[in-house]
DNA sequence: ATATAATAAAAGTCAAAGATAGTCAATGTC
DNA sequence: GACATTGACTATCTTTGACTTTTATTATAT
């Protein structure tokens, strides 16, 4: 583990649960001893990297018997997810967003690594300036468009 | 270390690392205390000597556990090729020669036709907006240079 | 026994402090 | 004049801790 930071271990920690059970029930103070950070340090990591945008849904509660539930975001339909997707694109959309957006088209073999690599490097902010969050909204409504259609 | 200056020097260090393990990852403030810089020389030595153009790749994160990563980039068969067709990409392109463009890059096949119809239908007029016609520019750069990377 | 109040046991929020890396312009050297 | 060196300032990411909110359990009053 001791690689980088602290955050990265956690998250790798919490992905090894996800690809072993499924599903990652953890309890915060005790991930947190386990790790001897601060509890809040879960959060954090949570929030950074566990994001809606990256396919994952997290719930929990507080108090007595309280837990933290991460799950990976799953779907039936291709044509369903894609509408789900396209549906939840709003008007802007950082280059942090777009780049999650499209690892999921990858892991959902919807988009070649090529073809990731290739929107990646022409929809970064210094490629489409000022406006970059607005155009990359109307952009992924394309690409998600495109990537409907039969063919 | 018998360069002329210290950039030299450290030039030479990092290309000591990429030439043994194929990948530099290097912290900036301990290299910079190794050559007894101030740590913006790093940056320095970075940008003028590893450039896309040269072949490099470089990506860096901040804070805790933060590093800088350089790799090499192996160009492709088709390099004089593409590195010509790059010369001539101006500051602006319209959209009938961004397909053009595209069209021989899908017929000397470089691109697929998903990755053509891609690029094709999210950099339109509509999408880009008001400086489509620059942003088309530095988008097929992206895309020149992308595909010209070996892999 | 039941409703309510107090206490405990979680998780959440947020902003400050710490740790890196990036930028840029002034200055130095050949 | 071109290239190298420096350092002040900025941006970003991580770690920490004080304070808040929610939920469960326990104690108390009727």
């Amino acid at each position: 583990m001791g690689a980088k930071n602290t955050s990265d271990d956690i998250e790798a920690y919490i992905k090894e649960l996800l690809a072993h059970m499924g599903m990652a029930e953890l309890r915060r103070s005790e991930l947190a001893a386990i790790f001897q950070v601060v509890p809040s340090q879960i959060n954090y990591v949570i929030k950074t990297r566990f994001t809606e945008s990256r396919g994952y849904t997290v719930e929990s509660k507080r108090g007595g018997g309280g837990y933290i539930r991460i799950g990976r975001i799953e779907f039936s339909d291709q044509h369903v997810f894609l509408q789900d997707m396209l549906e939840s694109v709003g008007e802007r959309i950082s280059q942090q967003v777009f780049d999650d957006i499209l690892c999921l088209l990858k892991e959902k073999k919807l988009l070649t690594i090529r073809e990731y690599n290739l929107l990646l490097a022409s929809n970064s902010d210094a490629v489409l300036g000022e406006e970059a969050v607005f155009i990359r909204a109307r952009v992924l409504v394309k690409i998600i468009q495109q990537l409907d259609r039969k063919g």
